[in-house]
DNA sequence: CATGAATGAGGATTCATTCAT
DNA sequence: TATGAATGAATCCTCATTCAT
């Protein structure tokens, strides 16, 4: 009877050994060997746990995205109202980056394969179309419930606010100034409902689009 | 004088087969000979224009950058008032991103490269750090004339218009629908000035953020 | 003792899983963790019998070939008449490849293996110099009862029979048409006895050749 | 204008060199690197010319193959009578492994090969077939010339010829005497015509099978 | 004794780059 | 100047073998 081991366990220190290294390296610049000696196992020991490369990086990526999906219900779970809930939403959302910050840096080089044609990879667009379907249907609801302006298409704004808070995420991704995320998140926040632009007292919305 | 013309004009014509081809296959899934035979010369011409395949690469990137800069710089020029001059900015930048379509997908490989040490690249602060400032320049003067609103920190401010620009910009090249980064860019104009959330008639703005 | 009968019994069942992997992949596809499961038992257990893969091979290719040296002896044994010794081995050599059929299509890799400088494994042409001798040896004596031409060279024939021996044997593992290999080896049998050619009748031997 | 080279000529000048390290190796010990120093070009220049190792040595196979159809139809082509057609096939096939002798060793490699499922290269059967098929209908006319004993299948006759070719050509490999190959060949030839029995003066057939 | 997790040597293959023509 | 044949460093991945349990 050899030794035996928590394959689970065993596959998540390996991705989180690999996750350091993309981080550092990038996908393409990280050899195998890197991750090998990052986790502290033979090159060989990888192969046990994933079938290649790239099964890693798909690993590491799911990983985040699962603890997302379903971080991002339970926040909103026991929330009544919709502008709540969408509060709720995007608070969760910054959390989340802020607690897993070097899975971000991956993205960038997972949505880069899978643009070009990694059809083994999740498909960005099943990506982006979960989040999306359940983001308009939530403005729909603080549109109904009063919360958002009604004269505004719901789909645009979803797509905007996923725009946005990949913006940020990316920005600090790329200056590496991941302390100022929630800075500008914040700022967002704050500009999105108050308005950036001074407007003349007591008057409705301005008119350029 | 004609040598070099027809030699910059080559340069350009191959940057321009390797755009298309970086567009569609990524950096690192491009090989050297397909860039060769997308602009039609054998694979050593290539080397004549180019130190190697980085270079490309960078050549690519610096003439979307370059074109933008001064752009940016021309868009501003004969505009008076500080509100319509960012205005002018942030229409020149949706524009020149349509304009140069291709060039953004290219970005993604540009950043990830620069990012993880590639340092024969631009510094991504270097490329921020210019267009930051001008930026928050941008804004203190709004500010002063009582265009934007003082109580906001205008280094913040700028630091989330470029977030949101790279946003939208990248959701159009993740996403595939280019299409729609004007909608998104005219939605992000309009809420940003007349707010998202409903606000009580008459009053200043809301309290959470 | 019995434990030494076990570890006997043991490696025959692991040399009768790899000869069926073996068949089926051929040696150099077949990997030890094949072997292993088709044993049942742990990689690791092999080792405790094998000193490794083309011990394997060589243990079950020596067995074939051990029970085909004592079945052949054996089926000489009581004969008497050269002439019907012979048949009696040749019948024999056929019974034997129809019964140990599955450890026909691993010689191939083992000659192959045992030419290309596997010293370790049963020289070639040891292998076929005992079977050789002997079978000239029988052949003089046919000669000399009469019952096989004299005017022809006794170690050509051994080499001629050994030779169509092993076509007919090998025809059968690679076209997979082992069925036939009894029916091709009768008719062998005939024809060299009787002749291929139309003779003239109540004349001697035709010329050619 | 680079240098521009004979492509055929050269790919043949590599499997020329791969042959006789397939040949001294065997295919599984060979290391693309041994194939490229015996070519006296670089690892990577193989694969300017053949897409993998496999294809290097189905395309020696073919080589000799090809060669061997086209001569076999050759040697047969003036010959009128069917007996002497099927004297020159046999004397063509000798000469042709003889003049091909290095080839004759890789077929062991490519056969076990091609059975074990390496659906890349031609079907073993597929080989046979043709052979097979023009063989019987050529011993069908020297029964019908009354050349041949018509009291014989031919089916089986032509698989027992090509069995004993191969017998005797896989001798030829596998101890290294292939210069005994003729003799053979030539004491099969005349075994088979006049038979390897004594018999009875003025009798037909013998009795035994 | 049995095991299978761990290993790393080994080998096939890719592809940026060079350079003879 | 333009070329593409040639190259070999670089890297992924396989798998026989070891050894802790």
């Amino acid at each position: 009877m050899p030794r035996t081991v928590d394959k689970e366990k065993k596959a998540e220190q390996i991705g989180q050994a690999a996750l350091t290294v993309f981080h550092r390296l990038g996908y393409h610049r990280t050899r195998m060997a890197d991750i090998a000696s990052a986790a502290s196992v033979g090159k060989g020991t990888l192969y046990e746990y994933f079938k290649d490369k790239l099964e890693i990086l798909d690993f590491v990526f799911q990983q985040y995205f699962e603890a997302f999906k379903e971080g991002a219900l339970g926040a909103m779970a026991g929330v009544e109202n919709p502008g709540d809930r969408l509060l709720a939403l995007i608070e969760f959302s910054f959390d989340h980056v802020a607690e897993w910050e070097e899975h971000c840096a991956v993205f960038v080089d997972y949505f880069g394969l899978a643009r070009t044609g990694e059809d083994r990879l999740l498909s960005i667009t099943g990506i982006y179309d979960g989040m999306l379907t359940m983001l308009e249907a939530l403005i729909r609801e603080c549109q109904a419930s009063g919360e958002i302006r009604r004269d505004i298409d719901p789909t645009t704004v979803a797509d905007l606010l996923v725009s946005i808070f990949d913006g940020i995420v990316l920005y600090g991704v790329f200056t590496e100034r991941r302390s100022e995320t929630r800075t500008l998140a914040r700022a967002a926040s704050r500009l999105l409902t108050e308005g950036l632009v001074v407007r003349p007292q007591g008057k409705g919305a301005a008119d350029q689009g």
